[in-house]
DNA sequence: GCATCATGCAACTAAATGGTTGCATGATGC
DNA sequence: GCATCATGCAACCATTTAGTTGCATGATGC
């Protein structure tokens, strides 16, 4: 397997499981660092949400921060992302090869 | 981009945002359909809880049921997890993107 | 026909989640 | 120094989620 079997990545995937944060996590993903208060943008939801949010992603690793005078500014951190990436991957390998097996065993079969 | 932009993706990360359920999944990513008690298996979960669990992952699709005779016989449905895939590959893509347009910059201005 | 096996449905509980509001605090800029 | 901006912290609320228990029902096998 390219990874652990799947352990510990239920907080990755619990993470990517909400629209805001997919949508926070897609406009990070261009490298920059933003504030709170930026990444707020013209949301409807509180500041104090979108922070909640933010500390989800965090604690998932998928996001880092870090204080730059008065304000935090977030950034995207893809290590756990090609985790997760590394985990699809897997299941959708293991699916494939027992698809082909299948497909061996029926040709054989037609003998 | 390969995917849409990630709208919908959502509740298929949700879904895999739980230990059980990742088990399950791989446990089905081998292609064969299994009996709810089978899955249940020596698990410490109530077979309710369970079913709980397999609806939540047919409902997003990454899991497809019919009854056969008088069990109900879930099987792996690999559609919903390439879309996940591609989603993460995306984000990954772009990360890389941002990375190789800064390299080249600091290459550029090092002149 | 009858015991049994596999499942479905409903009600209920405990905890986690997504969101809000109000107030406190530390930097910034003039 | 002082107004202001960006954030942090805490309490609170509503909804969802993960799990349980108990009972009902439809197939299976002999």
């Amino acid at each position: 397997m390219s990874s652990n079997s799947g352990a510990s990545l239920g907080p990755i995937f619990a993470a990517l499981g909400d629209a805001t944060r997919l949508g926070l996590l897609a406009r990070l993903s261009d490298g920059r660092a933003r504030s709170i208060t930026t990444l707020l943008g013209d949301s409807p939801l509180t500041r104090q949400a979108v922070t909640k949010h933010l500390r989800v992603l965090e604690s998932a690793g998928l996001v880092r921060s870090l204080r730059r005078g008065r304000e935090r500014r977030f950034a995207f951190s893809p290590e756990r992302i090609s985790e997760a990436r590394a985990y699809l991957d897997d299941v959708g390998r293991q699916w494939e090869d027992a698809l082909a097996r299948l497909q061996a065993f029926v040709e054989t079969d037609k003998t």
